[in-house]
DNA sequence: TGCCAGGCCGGGT
DNA sequence: ACCCGGCATGGC
C-alpha cells in the first residue's frame, strides 16, 4: 500500500476490474502507426469509428497516409479522401492545421515531438485550431505514450451515472478525478479509457442507455 | 425511418 | 461564464 486512497479511487479501481475482466485487454489504439493514430484522433471526433476507418483504408489505399505526402495535398482532394468520416470540409481543414503544426514546430519529426516536455507539448496542441483536450490527450497517450488521461462523452456518462461527478461537468475536472486516483501508468490510461469506450459501444452508455447487460450494473447501489 | 457516433469552433447573450 | 448552431457520412 504506497497510499491511501478515497472513495472515488476506490470505485475507479473496482469500475476498472470489472471492465477488464469482461472484456479483457482492448490493444488500443487500432492503427498501424503513431501517425496514423493522430490523423484518426482528429477524424473521429463526434463520429462514428466505422466511418473513421474507411477514410482512413482510402488513404493508405492511395498511400498517402505519410506526412509529407498529405501537408502538400490540396485541401479540396483530402477533403474527397476522408469523405466517409463526415465533416470532411473542415476534418481537412483541420488536419491541415495540424501537419503545419507538425512542420514548423517539429520540422516534422515524432521522435522530435515525442521528446518534449508533456505539459508544454499538450499546450502546443490545445492552440492548434481544430485539436481539443479530447485529441491533444488521444494523441499524446495513445501516439506518443504520455501518461495522460483521455475524457470522452462516454466517460463522463458513466461517472455521472455512477455519481462520481456531475453531469457537466468540465474536462479537466473528469481528468483530475482518473489522474489523481490512478497509478501515473500509461499502460492503466490506455486500457482503461479503451474499455470505457468498449463498453459505451456495447452497453449502456449510448445517448439512450440499454443498462440490462451492462457488466457495470452489480456496482450501482 | 430517424437517431446517433471516441468534438470543436465561433458567435451571441 | 454559459448556450447554441454548424459541420456530414453511414450504420443500425
Amino acid at each position: 500500500m504506497v497510499k491511501s486512497i478515497g472513495a472515488s479511487g476506490q470505485k475507479l479501481h473496482l469500475i476498472y476490474k470489472s471492465l477488464y475482466r469482461h472484456f479483457g485487454p482492448q490493444h488500443w489504439w487500432p492503427a498501424d502507426s503513431a501517425f496514423e493514430v493522430m490523423v484518426g484522433a482528429i477524424l473521429t471526433q463526434n463520429t462514428n469509428w466505422l466511418n473513421v476507418e474507411r477514410a482512413i483504408k482510402s488513404l493508405k489505399k492511395n498511400k498517402l497516409l505519410e506526412l509529407n505526402k498529405l501537408y502538400n495535398l490540396p485541401k479540396t482532394r483530402l477533403a474527397k479522401l476522408i469523405r466517409p468520416a463526415g465533416y470532411y470540409n473542415i476534418k481537412a481543414k483541420r488536419l491541415k492545421n495540424f501537419f503545419s503544426f507538425l512542420i514548423k514546430n517539429y520540422n516534422g519529426s515524432l521522435k522530435k515531438m515525442c521528446e518534449a516536455h508533456m505539459q508544454d507539448l499538450r499546450e502546443q496542441l490545445l492552440s492548434v485550431n481544430g485539436i481539443g483536450a479530447e485529441t491533444a490527450d488521444s494523441i499524446l497517450l495513445y501516439a506518443l505514450d504520455k501518461p495522460v488521461f483521455v475524457v470522452d462523452a462516454y466517460t463522463k456518462r458513466m461517472l455521472s451515472r455512477h455519481g462520481l461527478v456531475n453531469e457537466k461537468s468540465e474536462y479537466a475536472e473528469v481528468q483530475k478525478l482518473f489522474m489523481q486516483n490512478l497509478k501515473n501508468d500509461v499502460k492503466l490510461f490506455n486500457e482503461f479509457h479503451a474499455l470505457i469506450v468498449k463498453l459505451g459501444k456495447e452497453f449502456c452508455l449510448k445517448r439512450r442507455p440499454k443498462c440490462e447487460t451492462c457488466p457495470l450494473r452489480p456496482l450501482v447501489s
